[in-house]
DNA sequence: AATTTAAGTAAGTGCTTACTTACTTACGGG
DNA sequence: CCCGTAAGTAAGTAAGCACTTACTTAAATT
């Protein structure tokens, strides 16, 4: 109880880590709501509590903190602990008994928490998809092709086994991928009232699954 | 053939509506390749290859100019003549006929022929709706609610028909579209060299609509 | 040919931007 | 208890921003 103070962003001087630390979650804030080009320093440094000297001390440009939260973010994402999809127990047990509702099911109610829980990073994501910076690329060649590959996977072991027809597997995983980010998408940014469907992602993601399954079963 | 110089960008003087159009082109395409924030009005007029004050004679603000192409794509999309699916006849006889794969199939070939044809306008509206603009709110409640209306009336009249199961069909619509939308959006953003998945846009419309159907069938 | 009209520009305005400099203050180790 | 180190700032700078002003030129109308 005696860390309210060291807790409240009022406190007079951090170390230099904790500042810089507290800046950069600053930032990432302000660059997923407005864009790179749409926040400025100034905006920064009064959102952190210090002079915009202070934001420049700690990141030379303001493209190094851009890059620094890039860092940040696809450490905590790509690498770190492995793969959202290898955390998920259910998932797992799952995939090794072929049990496709169970793969399917918890994958896409695991795709959605993990949106929901990270707005300002889906957010800052399609911003750098259409600035072409790097955090784009990088996640999707160190985390969405890793998808592709887990799911495609499984749908091809599925296939030999005999329990999904002939069908392009990638074809399928696109299919799959596109329910999910889409609903995350139209949840954070299209109709953020639900006024087009506003149903439990437990539901969702159930029916997701079914369709899916019986849409390549053999 | 004596329009070549009409139709040429160095004609030295327009008429006033003629320019006012070709700078609104310039700017639509800027601002759907660097967003609203990173367009200047230098760039705007040097694309245009007139003065800033060109620009300012014709719009009085840098938002009026945004305005403008908003009401122009959506008097393009919105209205018009009419909804594209509208335009398909294909489409519209498999409509009739409950016949469900031209119905699905043909939805989502149109999807993506139009998606392809529109790259600057879908880049636009993804800035549009990261920035909080008027032209995705628009768009949403003009274009995708009636979209969401037409498939979801078509599958809640075949499962009157008993050809498809119990389930809501808005969570068969945000599937299906997640499917198109999602696909698009890897080949104009994420993944423009193809090389998660390099399929023709047949195939996969065939795929998608096979999946979808499979998946809600009785 | 003279006059009006509208397309066009060069060179600004004041304000904001990313980034710097020269200086001040708090705090932990000897 | 002082003193070096590092956290912190006020007040800049030059370039870039949206937008304006005062003027020029081409072309249609009289």
């Amino acid at each position: 109880m005696q860390n309210i103070l060291e807790n409240c962003d009022h406190k007079s001087r951090m170390s230099g880590d904790e500042r810089r630390d507290q800046i950069l979650h600053t930032a990432m804030e302000l660059f997923s709501r407005h864009g790179f080009k749409g926040t400025t320093t100034k905006m920064i440094a009064e959102a952190s509590g210090v002079s915009e000297a202070m934001v420049f001390r700690h990141f030379a440009t303001k493209d190094e903190l851009y890059g620094a939260i890039i860092h940040h973010q696809a450490c905590g994402v790509g690498e770190g602990e492995g793969f959202p999809w290898e955390q998920c127990p259910e998932l797992m047990e799952a995939w090794k008994n072929g049990d496709d509702f169970g793969f399917f099911f918890n994958m896409a109610r695991m795709a959605m928490t993990k949106h929901r829980e990270d707005v300002a990073f889906m957010r800052l994501l399609m911003y750098s998809a259409l600035e072409e910076h790097e955090l784009a690329d990088r996640f999707f060649r160190e985390f969405v092709s890793s998808g592709y590959d887990f799911i495609g996977g499984y749908i091809e072991r599925r296939q030999k086994e005999g329990a999904f027809r002939k069908v392009n597997p990638r074809i399928v995983v696109r299919a799959f991928m596109g329910m999910l980010i889409h609903h995350s998408l139209n949840d954070i940014l299209w109709d953020r009232k639900r006024t087009l469907l506003d149903a439990d992602n437990d539901e969702v993601a159930r029916e997701f699954a079914n369709i899916l399954i019986d849409g390549i079963r053999n």
